[in-house]
DNA sequence: CATATGTCAGAGATACTGAGATAT
DNA sequence: CATATCTCAGTAGCTCTGACATAT
């Protein structure tokens, strides 16, 4: 049973942000879950392959991932073969993530995948709509 | 350091959403925790005000909050005196949640604390930029 | 008997904190 | 010595599941 929530409570934009968002995160995740990946993977693919062979801080603050999160998401992209994980040889501390072949391929399959979502996620909106919704958020997250 | 994101990640509206939302739950929960509440409080109390002495599950279902979840958030409500929490006589299983008087000012005070946070949140959009954020976000939930 | 409500314990996923080891 | 990176254990808040007792 649909309820209509209180005016007081569908008045405050941040609850429907919260709310939007809760939906997008579930179809996102179950979109990222059927095809054996999370949403932090496309984000990390992304990275490196916009930025080139990185670091694992460096990727974690272009996605807003936490660094100590980095390390279980690299280790399961390494062990897919979509990224591979090399000390740094001019920064020893540091470990080189570079994508592979195969992760590259992994990233225009996500992209494909989160590209339905985000149709189906916004099909009530024309496209002239998104794109203003797109404004709006990013002006709202500077 | 304030970093850009790929361009990849930036495209995907869900993305975006997320970002937003997520600055939003952590400036609406410093408020709400700087008035010893939480935004399930205000949720609450908005929905008793506006529809009157319910039922647990009823008011749960109106704020979109578990069944589950709604016990603890009454009791908590209950022992600052906000609510009222008595068996219904016409039906014995349920709980009747009443606003107290004190509960409706309550309400109307962390309404004062959103309503700032709202402005902070969004202090980068007119006020017909958001009156547009928030007829597309509405759409986008229906 | 089937369903609705409230209660309660616990799982699951996410984001973060703090500490240690190694390297700069 | 101070800082940066990676690793790892553990915490915290939130949402959901499943089970149970009671009432309809």
């Amino acid at each position: 049973m649909e309820m209509d929530a209180p005016t007081r409570l569908r008045g405050k934009l941040s609850w429907l942000m919260n709310k939007a968002s809760v939906r997008a995160h579930q179809l996102v995740g179950e979109a990222m879950a059927a095809a054996d990946a999370r949403a932090y993977h496309f984000a990390i693919l992304a990275a490196v392959e916009e930025f080139g062979p990185s670091s694992q801080v460096l990727i974690g603050q272009r996605c807003g991932i936490d660094q100590s999160d980095m390390h279980a998401m690299l280790a399961e992209l390494a062990k897919q073969g979509h990224v591979e994980r090399a000390p740094d040889p001019t920064d020893r501390r540091r470990n080189l993530i570079t994508l592979t072949e195969l992760g590259r391929h992994r990233l225009d399959e996500l992209d494909v995948a989160l590209s339905a979502v985000q149709d189906n996620l916004f099909k009530t909106l024309s496209a002239a709509d998104r794109d203003i919704l797109t404004v709006l958020l990013t002006r709202v997250l500077d």
